[in-house]
DNA sequence: CATTTGAATATTGTAACATTAATCAAATAT
DNA sequence: ATATTTGATTAATGTTACAATATTCAAATG
């Protein structure tokens, strides 16, 4: 009988070999806990949203739900305001679930500048961004060009990329090869607080 | 030399002995889990609270659609966004609570028409209104004129109000003696669903 | 000089273990 | 008879250990 050997002689000590210290889904140290099994849900959630958007701290504020079934006045005439007692629609209204769908795909992004004016999103709005949607040309989207973030209208132009800005001000950016491009979610409301 | 024995003999088989299942500290089945050292803190505290309050209430929190704790990214840098990793602060955001002050005093209309258009309201856009708060000069307000009702913002002429569309189509609507006049709150806020 | 390869080492999920905590009924005390 | 003490019994919990996986590096090969 004969013992097999590898056919190659290849490795064998090497310094400094081996996987790096912190190359690991977190980059840092991992500890090992003990977890009611009907939180791990929403553990592994927390864990994902801080992984993937690079976060140190997600304070989990578990304040009481501030949910106030409140009431909405619709208005069906286009021309002013009907009599509420009349016309209107009355309707509970939780401003979470009127404007995020998926709660796990999506974040904020408080808006600096002007370069979004003409879409109605001003300086100091807070826009709410789906990360699981597909862009499509002439949604508004959050994406990184050369390493910065940025909201503009997508658009295409060459089969490339473009993004528009909605402010004359501004022009266009245009993606080619050499541009580091990211299309972080899409923009699917925005709020704005005036006190 | 001698053995020692317990002195008492007490104890023994006992059917049924034994500490009860689900007596611990969560009630249920339990799971072993690694975590990144920088998240055990949020996570202690989040399963604490969670126990002490009530576990429906909270995962119920956390999971359905009235609170959304997810993940702000409110950007420093005037122009453009910057990397997040750098400069964003994160937190959470309810955007009940963000947007509303006095919820048994808060009501949302629909707007219709594009009257306050100059303001970044649209057609379409739900704004929140505080009927307890006092309305100033200045102010997007929600009114009732001659029996209409109309969101302008608030003026002066004459020692009289006056109310100021945003769009230059409308003019201003004076208000007289003879004009039936009601201000029915502030518009604190409005919201906006792109998709 | 580019590619292949396997040793080396970190990571990661889970099992195993030791310790702690809770419960019960027999033994004891009152 | 009733209350208290006690230790066997078993669940819960935190930690360590381990096996499997992933990553990296440089020697060996082409």
């Amino acid at each position: 009988m004969k013992i097999v050997k590898n056919k190659n002689n290849r490795g064998g000590v090497r310094l400094g070999a081996g996987r790096k210290s912190g190359s690991g889904l977190y980059g840092e140290e991992t500890k090992v806990i003990r977890v009611p099994r009907s939180s791990l849900g929403n553990i592994k959630k927390y864990l994902n949203l801080s992984r993937i958007n690079n976060i140190d701290e997600i304070s989990l504020a578990l304040k009481e739900t501030t949910y106030n079934p409140l009431v909405l006045f619709e208005h069906k005439v286009p021309a002013g305001f009907p009599s509420p007692a009349d016309d209107h629609v009355e309707k509970r209204l939780d401003l979470n679930e009127y404007l995020i769908k998926k709660s796990d795909a999506t974040f904020f992004v408080k808006i600096k500048g002007d370069s979004m004016i003409d879409a109605s999103i001003n300086d100091g709005d807070i826009v709410i961004i789906d990360r699981s949607m597909q862009a499509k040309v002439g949604d508004i989207v959050l994406a990184s060009v050369d390493g910065n973030f940025t909201i503009k209208t997508l658009s295409k132009y060459k089969l490339k990329p473009r993004l528009l800005p909605a402010n004359e001000k501004y022009k266009p950016i245009e993606i080619d090869d050499n541009t580091q491009f990211e299309l972080w979610g899409v923009v699917t409301g925005a709020v704005r607080k005036f006190k």
